[in-house]
DNA sequence: TTGTCAGGAGGCATCAACTA
DNA sequence: TAGTTGATGCCTCCTGACAA
């Protein structure tokens, strides 16, 4: 695809079609974990294609593994080994996979920080968070790439074992469940006078 | 300038898988 | 087996780009 192609398209004008370009670009230098996702295999969200990647650094090494192997992972159980164990017996996933890779999508991991950075960085290992509401000023995915990288871990759903809940504008019922099992309640600028800190 | 459209962001409910 | 967590789908609201 190119802008020229794309522009004579209904309703699709040069900057639409530019931006559409740069996307794909773009989405070839996304992570391993992220294009893992986006296969589309059941039960894969965004945290569980995490914990595989760790395991296994490339799509050659995930497609060659038995339900077994997957399953040896921390948080993966029998039915979603199974599930991307038949995924990629699939000669059309098999076929997809092909074209990922000669179009020179991300299929392996490439560290980029490391270990000893990431240990230093660590912090807020052990401590789980939950966003509710709209940040002022950071987006869901920044707020949680920095606690991430804080050694945190920010997950869906309140429970018992969250530590804080970040609260933004017209929090939702998370916020009705974090009171209730008394959770503490961070605003934005809490949350990165913490991470601006280094320390809790 | 205005209406239309698509997509992103966020919230919520439900279901199912996993761990302890 | 209960509690926890993630996946999924649906909804609403908002924004930006396009066409007329």
């Amino acid at each position: 695809l190119n802008v020229e192609s794309l522009t004579s398209l209904e309703r699709m004008g040069q900057k639409s079609a530019s931006k559409l370009v740069d996307a794909i670009a773009t989405s070839k230098t996304k992570p391993w974990a992220r294009v893992l996702y986006g296969l589309g295999i059941r039960h894969v969200g965004s945290v569980n294609a995490e914990l595989l990647t760790q395991k296994f650094f490339s799509v050659g090494k995930l497609a060659q593994a038995k339900a077994t192997d997957i399953e040896a992972v921390y948080g993966i159980g029998p039915e979603i080994a199974q599930s991307i164990e038949q995924w990629f017996q699939v000669s059309a996933n098999q076929e997809l996979v092909k074209r990922l890779n000669n179009a020179g999508v991300t299929t392996e991991v490439r560290e980029d920080i490391s270990n000893v950075e990431k240990e230093k960085s660590a912090f807020l290992a052990g401590k789980t968070f939950v966003l509710t509401g709209t940040l002022p000023t950071l987006k869901r995915d920044e707020a949680k790439s920095l606690i991430e990288t804080a050694g945190g871990k920010v997950t869906s759903t309140v429970s018992s074992k969250t530590n804080f809940v970040v609260v933004g504008k017209d929090p939702g019922s998370k916020l009705q469940k974090a009171e209730k099992l008394g959770i503490d309640q961070l605003s934005e600028a809490q949350l990165l006078g913490i991470l601006e800190g280094g320390r809790l």
